[in-house]
DNA sequence: AATCCGGTTCTTTTT
DNA sequence: GAACCGGATT
């Protein structure tokens, strides 16, 4: 059918309704935006308005469906319609909107057709969120926005019992992975030396990515020592695994692809289902999420990753740069959509992004930029030691929160998590609120694992890993070796552990242990009566009561025990606020949900306090001032990445997202000596300090490293590789002494009044009563550069 | 079963 | 320097 005069005449005017509903973007998003067809690749920059462009691409799609580029009418289109849209276009009437949108819908989809694929529930969660906002509550939830590994779950929920497993699985974490291992590396006997678990598991987790079964892995190591070894340790884990009808982090996407691959039916409905697929971080997929994401999107073949490759920085978890760099051979006749305008950063840091970035070789090639110009110069600053440097970033946090800044715009980001401790140290030292980003801080205490393990083996009486875990705690006389008897009956009679327990009284080699046994099998069997019966909250709290293990943690009234106790209360908030969540509170989703998640997640962003993160933690994230510690050659790029290119590569891409991290402020500071793995090191000023263009510098060193820059901080040499900083005479200046009562103004906490004064190895620990602040501790002799009697 | 000692190791870690 | 693990000790 060719498209009528009228069609023609009709398409150009949908376009302009259609381009004014998202006139906010700029072309390049809106190329993106439009193009809804086929294979799309969004090279989307740092800061460029990527989770944007997902939003509103999503919206088109809702919405207009192919409707921008259709050059038909909408069916039963009429002249008079034509006429109201021009109309439209000329004077927006809000009222007229609804019939304006719906004239444009040429082929609008349902909501459940999209799938939305992101790597954090942080970011699963914005887009949710944002998505809510802008088409409601009932179509953004219809919408599949989730990570990949909650779309997998969502996916083998239905239908994993066609791989065999029970649909009551357990997910295994990290450290639970690691513990079947260990484990299973003894029993076979071989040198955890030579055989780290660390290393097996990340060989495993490499096969797995690969799509690379037991069998295959064996055929291919055949004869091979080491790796023959592993072939063996894969296929038992993989054995191990099912016997306690376990999932780990991999087999999530793994069996996965295994059911579509398999199944025919399932992979026709899923195909048939997302109409759309798009992938957000696409430079972070492995292998195996690849894979998956073509199998999804293998129907319609509308699939739209967004990415950046200079962004790439988890290598060393098996992500392949690869997915994004191949993108145009593995998908033909790929569009691609480049979006290098920045909306975060000044132009300075953008500059100094471009310069530090355009070294590496193995990338697309991109520049941000940005049309607001001006933003102070970065500075550079090195220090002698790393308690100076420290300082230095204190001193600048609260200058700037004496000009009016807010703890929470400032960030401190550091390549590994050691050196976090001389800054904690500093900003204890001045009170300067701060918080540590970090991933599962909270659910790898012991008892919150005691907790969850307690809860899995109630779901899944296979887990038998969890069911050691807690069978002995707290302490109900069932020794290490009457365990190990009845692991042995249950690995000769094929069942899991529990059975063995349950029926402890059948067996005459378990002796006196059985009855303890017995004892606690029943506790549990009454526990998963009880649990059919209460609120999942009502449970807990029963759980905590009939295990003993409240009454045993009460029992020690420690400081230790109270501050468990205090974590199990806190996860029991947790159980709570996921009953007012979700529609139909039950015990496995709770479990997968919490098996997904991390602290993280429920970080506040109004949070008054400085953040500290690594950072690769810091991907996704935005401040208005960053400061970047130990920017020194060893420690970043570490001493393991200066040998090979690729991961002297990875390493500036790291700095790189690291940069771009900041809107308007950046700190450089390194360390000319540093306290490291309990010896002191000496280095110079990171390679990736030269490729920042000079002139976007403010700085107290210089980059280049002159020969001799260790031994001699030449003060007032030619050219001074290190000046000690002004104003503060190298922590030598006489400390003014204080005494309770004594009134005080801060630069940072205003008026204040001393109210105790404790004598502390040469220095005074000061309580200060502020009149705005509240009370904080200070060490005197630091605290004078801020502080004044008055 | 709990605690102490000594030897070892030391990137990063979205799920 | 610190944290973690395993073995020995009580």
């Amino acid at each position: 059918m060719e498209p009528t005069k009228f069609d023609i005449q009709f398409s150009a005017i949908r376009r302009a309704v259609i381009e004014r509903v998202f006139s906010r973007m700029n072309d390049r998003q809106k190329e993106a935006i439009f193009c809804t067809e086929g294979p799309l690749l969004v090279l989307a920059g740092a800061g460029s308005g990527k989770t944007s462009v997902l939003i509103h691409r999503i919206i088109n799609i809702l919405r207009f469906g192919k409707g921008y580029d259709s050059p038909y009418a909408t069916p039963n289109t009429g002249m008079e319609d034509l006429a109201f849209l021009a109309n439209y276009l000329e004077d927006p009437k809000p009222e007229h909107e609804a019939r304006a949108m719906q004239l444009c819908a040429v082929e609008p989809v349902k909501p459940w057709n999209i799938v939305a694929i992101t790597f954090t529930n942080k970011a699963a969660q914005e887009l949710q969120n944002r998505l809510t906002n802008a088409v409601g509550e009932a179509d953004a939830s219809a919408i599949w926005a989730h990570t990949f590994h909650t779309c997998c779950l969502r996916i083998l929920r239905r239908d994993i019992e066609r791989l065999g497993y029970s649909s009551t699985f357990t997910i295994y974490d990290e450290d639970d992975k690691k513990r079947v291992i260990t484990d299973l590396v003894r029993k076979l006997r071989l040198d955890d030396k030579i055989f780290e678990p660390r290393k097996i598991m990340n060989e495993i987790s490499r096969a797995k990515d690969n799509l690379i079964t037991p069998r295959t892995f064996a055929v291919d190591q055949r004869g091979e020592f080491y790796m023959g070894r592993v072939a063996e340790l894969y296929a038992l884990y993989e054995k191990e695994m099912r016997a306690n009808n376990a999932l780990d982090f991999d087999d999530i996407i793994l069996k996965t692809i295994q059911l579509l691959r398999e199944n025919a039916d399932i992979l026709e409905h899923y195909q048939q289902k997302f109409r759309y697929v798009l992938v957000d971080e696409y430079q972070d997929t492995n292998h195996a999420q690849y894979v998956l994401t073509a199998l999804l999107a293998g129907g319609y073949k509308n699939i739209c990753v967004v990415g950046d490759d200079d962004q790439s920085i988890y290598k060393f978890r098996g992500a392949t740069i690869t997915n994004i760099l191949e993108f145009e051979q593995q998908y033909e006749n790929a569009h691609v959509v480049r979006l290098e305008q920045n909306y975060r950063s000044t132009d300075t840091i953008l500059n100094a992004a471009n310069g530090l970035i355009r070294n590496n070789q193995n990338r697309k090639g991109k520049e941000l930029w940005t049309d607001r110009t001006g933003g102070s110069k970065i500075r550079l600053h090195r220090s002698d030691t790393q308690e100076n440097e420290a300082e230095y970033i204190v001193r600048q946090i609260l200058e700037g929160v004496e000009r009016g800044r807010k703890w929470n715009e400032f960030a401190v980001l550091y390549r590994n998590n050691v050196l976090s401790n001389a800054v904690e140290t500093a900003f204890r030292r001045q009170s300067i609120p701060y918080r540590i980003y970090k991933g599962r801080d909270f659910f790898s205490r012991a008892e919150i694992r005691d907790m969850f393990a307690y809860l899995w083996v109630i779901e899944n009486p296979s887990d038998t890993l969890r069911l050691k875990r807690i069978i002995n705690v707290p302490a109900r006389k069932i020794g290490a070796r009457s365990i190990e008897i009845a692991e042995e009956i249950a690995a000769q009679e094929g069942v899991p552990l529990f059975e063995v327990v349950r029926r402890a009284d059948t067996y005459s080699e378990l002796g006196r242990g059985a009855a303890a046994m017995m004892r606690f099998a029943q506790m549990i069997e009454e526990l998963r009566e009880l649990r059919t019966e209460v609120s999942l909250s009502e449970f807990y709290e029963d759980m905590l009561d009939v295990t003993g293990y409240q009454e045993s943690l009460e029992n020690k009234g420690d400081t230790e025990s109270r501050s468990r106790l205090e974590n199990i209360m806190e996860l029991k908030s947790n159980i709570v606020s996921y009953e007012e969540q979700s529609e139909a509170p039950s015990l496995s989703e709770f479990l997968e949900e919490m098996a997904l998640y991390t602290d993280a997640d429920k970080q506040d962003e109004n949070d008054e306090t400085v953040l500290l993160m690594t950072m690769h933690a810091a991907k996704g994230l935005e401040f208005p001032v960053v400061f970047l510690c130990g920017m020194e050659d060893g420690v970043f790029p570490g001493f393991r990445a200066e040998e090979n290119d690729e991961d002297l590569e990875e390493e500036r891409r790291l700095c790189y997202v690291a940069v771009t991290r900041a809107k308007q402020e950046l700190y450089l500071t390194c360390a000319e000596r540093r306290l490291m793995y309990g010896q002191t090191r000496y280095a110079h000023p990171s390679r990736f300090l030269r490729e920042i263009p000079e002139e976007l510098l403010d700085s107290n060193c210089s980059a280049t490293p002159r020969m001799n820059d260790m031994d001699t901080p030449s003060v007032g040499g030619v050219n001074p590789s290190y000046r000690k900083p002004s104003g503060l005479a190298g922590g030598t200046a006489p400390a003014a002494l204080f005494a309770a009562g004594d009134c005080v103004v801060h630069r940072a906490f205003g008026e204040g009044m001393v109210t105790s004064v404790k004598a502390m190895g040469g220095d005074q620990l000061l309580e200060i009563a502020f009149t705005q602040k509240g009370t904080k501790r200070l060490m005197a002799k630091s605290a004078a550069q801020f502080m004044q009697k008055r």
